[in-house]
RNA sequence: GCGGCUAUGGUGUAACGGUUAACACUGGAGCUUGUGGAGCUCUCAAUCAGGGUUCGAUUCCCUGUAGCCGCCCCA
């Protein structure tokens, strides 16, 4: 027997590791309708799909800024593989991509629309909505500096969303600078420290009262007046202005957007829920010019975002919009004896020749257990393949949601799983 | 990483420091040898782990572990 047998009659845990999830059918159900939704909006637009290995070296995570030293420290899974090399479970796909697109940027032709699907891994204490593996869409469009590329990023988040089922009423995307804000950081005379911490209460001004804010800008030597303008950034009034155009009316200018203090060098956005209980960012991303420089001297921009899927799940699910749970098998055969066994065999290959999705009880138990087993799987079809129906040749086949029932020769079945 | 709350069958809950740890759902068997969803009967199944206080701990205390909530962080 093997060593994982347990001796001493201790049951292993049916838990699965700390902070990552088991996806029963219906959770990979609906990780497929992720992906599924995602691939179709980003497909439309030209993205094309890449993918790469769980697995990166440490060094990929590092040097990206003296801020980023805690989080590979704290928040990245690392091991020593056996050959001595660090290894890191990947916490993002970006500087992945970033690695790939650096390593073929010769050959590959720009404007280049790339898309991933990936799990990604962060040790963190689990919370709701916090989990430690994720899947997330990575959407990247390298290689243009045009203001119509950050359009086409900010639309395909739209039409991600619009695809997801919500309507302009769930949600708000919201623009902002981070070149503007660095100019106004620059006209302030604020040193990096500063402009840390103003990006820091820029960040949670939302979430405290204005006078709070208001404090602790004094803190600064700032006042609102100072850090929040009064008027958009030229490009943010000119992306506001083009959705405007094209009849959509729920992308803002926000100052408080800034993204965390890392990469992004232009336009940061964030999609916001707008239940009033659940006030947060869905999900973001911007412009970064730089991101390249780690493998070459010449940098590439780029524009993209993230969308992972527990926070769309959690959306959907407050909103009502998850879908449904179907099987794939569309219709269960069940047998009264055991013995009949190689005759639901026979119908169901027939079905599935047919392009039907067939499934198939053994007949070990009571044919009304078969039924609520049939019920259970949600499989919305019946057939019972007995004595009389293989003597007539015709077959009932029973709605189990409603209950309705229609007799049916055996040439018929296929084309009637086809037309519902 | 910091703080708070919680931990009882597969799930959701109950039990003053004191009987055989209760109830509902689910699972299994049956009432019903070829037709589900209801009803009834029977049945499987639990005090997170370790220590302490006590005549006696599911209950009180400590530690660990896990979960939830908030903070930090969210590249």
């Amino acid at each position: 027997m093997a060593d994982y047998v347990q001796k001493s009659g201790q049951k292993l845990s049916t838990e699965p590791y700390k902070g990552v999830r088991d996806f029963y059918p219906e959770d990979q159900a609906f990780l497929n309708y992720f992906i599924d939704t995602c691939r179709g909006v980003v497909e439309k637009v030209g993205y094309e799909e890449y993918h790469a290995s769980i697995l990166e070296p440490v060094e990929l995570y590092k040097g990206k800024g003296a801020e980023n030293e805690e989080i590979i420290r704290e928040q990245v899974y690392t091991f020593t593989d056996r050959g001595e090399r660090e290894v890191a479970l990947r916490p993002e796909m970006t500087p992945t991509v970033a690695r790939m697109v650096a390593a073929r940027r010769r050959e590959l032709a720009f404007p280049l629309r790339w898309y991933s699907i990936p799990n990604v891994f962060r040790y963190e204490r689990p919370q709701r909505g916090r989990l430690r593996e994720h899947w997330q869409l990575n959407v990247d469009l390298f290689g243009s500096r045009s203001l119509y590329a950050d359009a086409e990023i900010i639309g395909v988040a739209y039409g991600l969303m619009a695809a997801f089922g919500a309507t302009e009423s769930d949600f708000v995307i919201k623009l902002n600078s981070r070149a503007a804000l660095d100019e106004l950081c620059a006209s302030l005379k604020l040193d990096d420290t500063k402009k840390k911490v103003l990006m820091g209460l820029l960040d949670k001004m939302g979430k405290v009262p204005t006078d709070e804010f208001a404090a602790n800008l004094r803190g600064l030597g700032l006042t609102p007046a100072q850090v929040l303008p009064a008027r958009p950034p030229k490009e943010i009034a000119q992306l506001i202005e083009e959705f405007k155009n094209a009849g959509i009316s729920n992308i803002v200018y926000a100052p408080e957007v800034v993204r965390g203090f890392n990469y992004y060098t232009g336009v940061v956005f964030e999609v916001f829920d707008t239940h009033k209980d659940n006030s947060r960012a869905l999900f973001g991303g911007g412009r970064y010019d730089n991101l390249t420089a780690l493998f070459d001297e010449d940098p590439i921009p780029g524009v993209g975002f993230g969308l992972g899927d527990v926070g769309i799940h959690n959306f959907l699910e407050s909103r009502g919009l998850l879908p449904s749970y179907t099987p794939p098998a569309k219709v269960y055969i069940a047998i009264p004896e055991p013995r009949l066994a190689p005759h639901a065999q026979t119908l169901a290959g027939l079905l599935r020749e047919g392009g039907v999705n067939a499934a198939i009880d053994f007949g070990e138990r009571k044919l009304g257990d078969q039924i609520k087993n049939a019920s259970k799987h949600k499989i919305p079809y019946l057939i019972v393949v007995g004595e009389k129906e293989l003597a007539e040749g015709r077959f009932v086949v029973r709605d189990l949601g409603s209950g309705e029932e229609q007799a049916l020769d055996k040439g018929q079945l296929a084309e009637f799983f086809l037309n519902i």
